[in-house]
DNA sequence: GTGGTATGGTGGTCATACCAATTAGTCTTC
DNA sequence: GAAGACTAATTGGTATGACCACCATACCAC
């Protein structure tokens, strides 16, 4: 007897798919702070009572924070259940980093050609933004804001692109990789010419992208993390190689100055 | 250390705490309908609008169910999993359903391009072995095993590849959709002219597989997985036109045999 | 029986006010 | 000049009281 559909239109659950939705294209990054309840509630066209609803539901999903005097901030985590495996796994086999940036290179390089196609002017703006950015930070040394604006520059590719999917799993991965695995990777590029072909590159990518040339752009990204990969090894072999003389060098000191060592 | 920790908890998340051990204790049990909002806030010493608050968490947390003229409901249900972002993001956002099959395309496609290049053996064979299961299961109109195959041959195809990142994103995205979403989808197929087409679409990707055939197994991949967006879109669209059929049918059937119904 | 219609209860939404925590700016004080 | 105390603005949290839309029931007229 299938007769009523029946569809019951909750506004406050409308709302909080709305924002669900923001938070999934990252137009809301996580770490954000929202506008304060009663300019949203304003902006959104209903009360704040439905409003705290919304965020009420989002809160207990656990997509948002909220501290007392503070305001609502976008939850760090994000990465939901994608990210815990795959730590383990790259912390224990260093072979994985590879693959990773294997995967990357792909979702990156169709993000880029998707991005080259269809990208709209703002999506377009903040990438430029980004490599800017980063541009400037290499140029004046400071390889932290450096490391950060290429983060952010490969993510506006990818949000560029627009596929949810896509922005949410990126996203879980760069996280992922901020937080703990990335210090090899982040120490072993403190030199200043790699940083410089890094800037190159991603201005190739952004040239590509601005022409619209789809296939370019891909070919272009795909590059780049391919010469990251490139660095990797070299680098991973250069640290083996000092990591030998160190040790040396230890034995010697240890051997004409035999001390105790603090244990804990 | 140990102060006391304060338990200074909302006044809203007391209350839910309150009534979720009651549910638990089964104090409430599954079906109960609870007494009304404004007699419970007095009942309980705080206002309505906390009260609602607590009722919003429960009721996102699945614990409650809210029908407007009648009232609350414990959920009949319990096991109701608690669900991942993207999950949730998926269950409202149908729209992102296409990003996620337009996902799958990418990593599967690239793929299955590395499995025709370099596969070994024991791969292959498990590919071959989860496409011979789901087509007996299809032949056999064992729709729920043919699924579970289907499954199982696209994540052969993943491992065959051999990138461990890759490998973890599928089997987390696989599991995901495993649970909960994946229902509409699935009964949407119920067609067996589908499952035929879908069989014979993994029959083309084995051939360019065991082939060797890079581009062409992709191509294969591609197709098969944008030919599940069109199957989506053409049932999600057939579904309002069969509705409105049946409903025709109902109509006619009810009016030509007035039988009476069971109420519950 | 049928359909209409009061009626009281229910959740949903709203506007307004006030409380409490946080933050930042300013001022004091040494 | 710097550490600390005070002040003011902004934020989320709570409380009221009201109104609406919905649902179930009982009642009424046909």
């Amino acid at each position: 007897m299938p007769f009523t559909p029946v569809a019951a239109a909750n506004i406050a659950e409308a709302a909080a798919a709305q924002i669900r939705e923001l938070i999934a294209h990252d137009v809301l990054a996580p770490g954000d702070t929202l506008p304060g309840e009663r300019a949203l509630a304003a902006r959104m066209g209903i009360s704040r009572t439905s409003l705290r609803a919304a965020l009420q539901t989002l809160t207990a999903e656990g997509l948002l924070i909220s501290r007392h005097g503070s305001g609502l901030r976008v939850a760090e985590d994000t990465a939901g259940g994608i990210s815990e495996p795959l730590e383990r796994l790259l912390a224990s086999t260093p072979d994985a980093f590879e693959d990773y940036i294997r995967f990357r290179s792909l979702i990156e390089g169709a993000s880029a050609a998707e991005a080259a196609r269809h990208a709209d002017r703002t999506a377009r703006a903040s990438i430029a933004r980004a490599h800017d950015a980063m541009a400037a930070a290499v140029g004046a040394g400071a390889l932290d804001a450096a490391a950060w604006a290429d983060a952010e520059f490969h993510m506006a590719i990818v949000e560029a692109a627009g596929n949810v999917v896509t922005i949410q799993i990126a996203r879980s991965l760069q996280t992922l990789m901020q937080r703990g695995i990335a210090q090899s990777h982040a120490e072993s590029q403190d030199d200043p010419e790699a940083w410089a072909a890094l800037v190159a590159q991603h201005t190739r990518i952004l040239a590509a992208l601005d022409a619209g040339e789809a296939e370019p752009a891909r070919r272009a990204m795909q590059d780049h993390l391919t010469f990251q990969i490139a660095l990797l090894r070299q680098t991973a072999a250069r640290v083996r190689q000092q990591d030998l003389s160190e040790r040396r060098l230890a034995w010697g000191a240890e051997k004409s100055a035999p001390k105790a060592r603090d244990g804990t």
